[in-house]
DNA sequence: CATGAATGAGGTTTCATTCAT
DNA sequence: GATGAATGAAACCTCATTCAT
């Protein structure tokens, strides 16, 4: 079900070999054209006939898949979705028990850029497509958002409750900065102008002061 | 063939208060239904009819003022590069002599968000739409970008020169980060479930914190 | 409204003489158009592109006027059936009172006769084309056909109180026979073959033979 | 490339029983697939897609058997004029010799009913379509409407040289109108509102006594 | 004998744009 | 200064048809 994005290292999981039917990979390949149409071009410009060109099928063929261009899109943002928060679930569970909630964030940042800059495309397209869907398609990818977000509520909650975090921080609100921060670079990182390493640390400096008591 | 285009006081204070000739009024309508219908449905899905719907004009009047779409497109993203660009001048020139760096940037994140979350539609569209813009038009905004970005990185080489930033972070990755946060509060925040005041506030203690040595 | 077809003798009104301004003659057109195109080919082979040719206009054109294929189509049908109305209307207004039941019917298949045969392509095709459009479509048109069958029922109800009608005649059945007899001479009547006028009287005797006690 | 069409025994009453190879009984549920799509939607209307579903096989698999989606329906409507003319002469074939002409009218009446309204789909099918029929297809079937109507046109001839008809009626026409009203009933009656024995004795009367001298 | 997968042709519809008024 | 009317290009989508299996 979930697709790797060809030429780009795969992830962990045995799901993202490419394995499967000829049937299974088509569909694989499409939904996988849509993320980097999506991130390309956004919701209302990302076209079938680009998406099936990146693929490599006639544009009638999506329809052999999905029943219509929004079923294709929701289907490419909701796979986003999953794939952020299955990575983000591994790396937390690779901690050690009783690490401290800061260290845990950290490895949180680093998780979330990870995913977002090199290992899916589809996170990228749903973190950035999200806000410009249609009404009913956003709310339906609703709870898969907010059950994200309450992965990084309960790590800011630890931080909190362990008096590591800062006391006169607005707990929402500064999660939303937080995330605000690893969304953007987004639309700035660029591999050939600086190292994701730069990156991740420079964010898990900023974000591990700028929380801290 | 080339329309006139009366007055283009644009980024002018005066020019945002509705002053001028009918025809004045009616272009400033059109470019700031062009920053709303941005912000809407972003670059490639705000349609002329949605622009002049809100404009209260008919499609083709659109066309008296400006000779295409990405004629117009481009006047609003440029004008909410102005507009923020002269608000951010504007706090700062009000800061007294000798303040110190950190307290500047402490203004800055406040105006920034200001600018966008109730200012003006034309900043947040232009930071927005920005990315999603064709490439050529994106490069002709490049300057107005790097000006606004220079403002900012002053601020923090300030910082550095005066040892108040921490020594081990990479500025530009650094200014990234902080403007990621801030500008995605677009994305979020709704004044019916937090006031300004508060984003406001964690903004300024997360990034002051955060870059502080 | 109502639209004349073009090269065919106009009804009486004088909403059909082609007036009005030209943005209603190109509407007028282009239903007359489709009239045209669901005789030749029936609700699911009427395609725009055809309607456009006849109407001289391109395609797009058709929805300036029309939201939809299907509001065009519900239109011309509406139209037809309000042309088959409104000229049954006149000729039985014309007819003298004191006329005995059997004469206004005799009457009454020379007007659904000239209507469909000579009067109106619309009337043609709302007739062939109601049973084959979508229920939705069809039920909307519900009244329309039932007003006229009306005054069909009500002609052949005038003749049995006079007695004029046979016993043992089902009235309903006996109406719908005598309609069918007359709706299907648009399937066979070629004026190159045979006259109008032999159609008409035979399916007067017929009709006045056939019913009468 | 030319498919194998096993057992084209279509028309004679034991294929009708889903006799046959298991081939022969899936060919023969396309066929009147076909006849009910026909129906239902017209010539223009009826999808193969539709056909499939309503045979219970996939789309393609109606290649096996037909080398063409008008080569189908070119089957189910020949196979339908055919099935009207086999129950048409079935039925006068059992009138007795001696019989005098309007009797035997009223045989052909009842037994055309019969066929259109409950034996059979095709015939319906057959009658309702060829009119909207491409001319080329509608040509060929020529032969086999002919041949009906020509069983028809006896009918009428014994009836004048008899001098059971009416003088002053022009036989042509009179046969159309006749079949008119008896093709008609196709979009109109309804099993659950009105008996069919009501319809077939409404129209034998009616018809006997338009024809009658 | 039948299907899963895919395609080419062509349909309806949208939209930026033009132009006479 | 603005609009009603119309168009060309291109979008989404449908459908008959093909082909390997």
């Amino acid at each position: 079900m979930a697709a790797p994005t060809p030429g780009r290292a795969a992830g962990t999981s045995e799901a993202r070999h490419g394995a499967g039917t000829k049937s299974e990979r088509t569909r694989e390949r499409i939904v996988d054209a849509t993320a980097r149409a999506l991130n390309a071009r956004g919701y209302a410009g990302a076209r079938l006939s680009d998406i099936a060109e990146i693929a490599e099928v006639q544009a009638p063929a999506i329809y052999y898949y999905f029943s219509s261009r929004d079923e294709l899109i929701e289907e490419a943002v909701s796979v986003g979705l999953a794939r952020t928060m299955e990575l983000m679930s591994e790396a937390l569970a690779q901690v050690p028990d009783g690490t401290p909630p800061m260290n845990r964030i950290r490895v949180a940042v680093a998780a979330h850029l990870n995913t977002l800059l090199t290992h899916s495309d589809h996170a990228a397209a749903a973190i950035r497509t999200v806000p410009q869907l249609p009404k009913e398609m956003r709310e339906r990818q609703f709870d898969a958002q907010r059950a994200y977000l309450a992965i990084w509520r309960a790590l800011l909650d630890d931080a909190r409750t362990s008096g590591d975090l800062a006391q006169d921080i607005d707990v929402r609100a500064a999660l939303m900065v937080v995330l605000g921060a690893l969304n953007w670079t987004v639309e700035w990182w660029d591999p050939e102008r600086g190292s994701l390493e730069t990156v991740i640390t420079t964010a898990q400096t900023l974000i591990e002061h700028g929380l801290a008591a």
